[in-house]
DNA sequence: TATTTTGGATAGCGGTACTATCCAAGTCAA
DNA sequence: TTGACTTGGATAGTACCGCTATCCAAAATA
């Protein structure tokens, strides 16, 4: 298959193609020759993950890495876990005051050193984000949160696939950065109907 | 108080300050002089949501309409909630088949008409995103996504406060859209602590 | 009066995700 | 074999976004 008709496949345009393949996030086709390249299915799936990614929001640098953890799939499933999220996780913008999302995870059965400090990181750039909008959160509307995230890490872990190390990579990987979109847009659905229950 | 002590007080550079005045984020100084205007704590107060709403990654226009929101608020709590996620929901990318995404929801008691279209369009785009890559979502784990964002939703619209109109739009406002962030970071965490206990 | 500072306008910057153009080497139908 | 077309590859340009820098005359301050 040659770039064309990998571009038809793939519904992407040839010069985003060759522009994905400078930035490494496509690998190369093999070389027929000095200045031709054959492409494969594995080019149009790899497509596909890369165009459903950087259409979410994800930036072409995350989607590097988060491919890169694709091909290069960790020893265990826990540290694959820690690559997507270190992969995907906004970037650090430094010191943050961990001590109120410590105390909030703790919630979680969080004790120190039982995860990331990116993603602690990332918590605690939340709560500051609030905190500056003046924003507070109720103690029952905090505690929805962490029982629901729980809740839901709980299943979702649940449901990692144990037979191929390839699936595990995927679903930890993918389901780590497609769901939120759909977790954000189910929350305002049901924002909406409960408000319509409430107010009607 | 001048442009250049509410930039000390907010923390943010006057030039930035005049580019949010001009994008019309912030409200114009009560003039003393037609070139001399002067800013109260509105204005910082103000200053503060913007920062904390671009800060999370919403848009100059979209933090317009969110600012537009908090200044009008909508007759009823319901709408204000519609006017909010309005505001904020992703660009309509046009023809999505919100079937699939009709049939979900359905699950958390929707029913046609029952929420805004651009909401549920968001659903479908983010269904459309896993579909394109490849990614299928157990039956288990879903039920654990609307479970969990029923339970989030009844919290947030529980916790509406109904004494003052501005403090509910406030609430509806800022809580759409700067809560986010947050969910998505504790889920983060939550899935490293699930993954330390089943792998670990 | 001399020195800032102000509001306001305009232009430029740095980053990101492409997109357009050009080229020589290769492919393919006639 | 010839001539139109396509290819991989390099380079440059585009559009948008959130600022940031510069300039100006009027106003405030020392």
């Amino acid at each position: 298959m040659r770039i064309s008709e990998l571009s038809a496949q793939a519904g992407v345009p040839v010069p985003t193609i060759k522009y994905y393949l400078r930035e490494s996030l496509l690998p190369e086709g093999e070389r027929s020759s000095p200045t031709q390249a054959s492409y494969g299915d594995r080019h149009v799936g790899r497509l596909r993950i890369i165009r459903a990614l950087i259409g979410s929001g994800v930036s072409v640098a995350e989607t590097r890495k988060v491919l890169t953890a694709l091909d290069d799939p960790p020893a265990s499933a826990h540290d694959l876990l820690g690559t997507a999220h270190a992969a995907v996780a906004p970037p650090a913008g430094g010191d943050v005051d961990l001590a109120a999302a410590e105390r909030l995870v703790s919630r979680l059965g969080w004790e120190r050193g039982k995860c990331d400090e990116a993603v602690l990181a990332g918590v605690a750039r939340a709560l500051e984000g609030l905190d500056r909008a003046g924003f507070t959160i109720s103690d029952e509307v905090m505690t929805a949160y962490l029982d629901s995230v729980q809740r839901i890490a709980r299943a979702e872990i649940e449901g990692v696939p144990t037979d191929s190390a390839e699936a595990a990579v995927r679903y930890v990987v993918l389901g780590t950065v497609l769901v939120e979109p759909l977790l954000l847009a189910l929350r305002r659905v049901a924002e909406q109907l409960a408000s319509a229950e409430r107010f009607g």
